[in-house]
DNA sequence: TTTACATATTCCTATATGGGTATATAATCT
DNA sequence: AGATTATATACCCATATAGGAATATGTAAA
């Protein structure tokens, strides 16, 4: 089997740093691909190319305007990826490390006292 | 150009489900091929190759025990997706979707009493 | 109705992949 | 030493890229 395809999932779709850079350019607000051309500083066919990689998952819509079409973002898609990444926040969070120490602390006194539960 | 490789960088090496199962599997602490290889249902090869791709992007850390190695999760590598979405969350998060509804009444508030500032 | 503009699609090519299978490497046991 | 166990690597192959270039489609302007 080969790789999967990049319209798989967010995950996939969001793996290319030049689509990650169009949703960030999109944060700001709807924009025409000719704004987000420039943006990018890439050529247009490819910029057409990765919207319509977001667009397959769902993380961009299209507005027609006149001769042109105008992008927005749409996060939800990017939902996934914040649920799963979230697990592992705790793994170097100032606030979970610091959680971490004071349970640390805990068990020591456990420890100490001669550690009857358990 | 082709696709970035898959160990490019934590965005490209998490695109791939079974990696995300494999650190999923690693959260509960250290572990040995064999038990990944059990818990993912893959051939071991496949879960070795798997495994070079996360260590070769630092999620993973591996120790030899004996004829096993012994792999541990490195959360660490995951901090640049968590804090690229992070700046996503306001677009669907309760919390911000509330802090939203509330601007909206200000602003409605704002053009009721004849819109004196901005 | 030409011309210019905005965007999408098609064709090309080099490249890395993920699984399958076989084999290499290395440690432990008998 | 030979057998077994644990893991990594090599090889094969079908497939989907990402960018480049050319072109198609469609809308607006002259």
């Amino acid at each position: 089997m080969a790789r999967a395809a990049t319209t798989a999932d967010a995950f996939n779709a969001v793996a290319e740093p030049r689509r990650r850079q169009l949703l960030d350019a999109l944060a700001g607000g709807e924009r025409p691909v000719n704004e987000l051309v420039r943006v990018l500083g890439l050529a247009q066919p490819q910029v057409s190319k990765h919207l319509r990689v977001l667009r397959e998952v769902g993380a961009v819509d299209v507005r027609e305007d006149g001769r042109r079409r105008l992008y927005r973002l749409n996060g939800q898609a990017l939902k996934p990826i914040h649920d799963w990444v979230q697990n592992y926040e705790r793994l170097w969070s100032e606030r979970f490390v610091e959680l971490d120490d004071v349970l640390e602390d805990l068990k020591q006194e456990e420890d100490g006292d001669g550690g009857s539960h358990e």
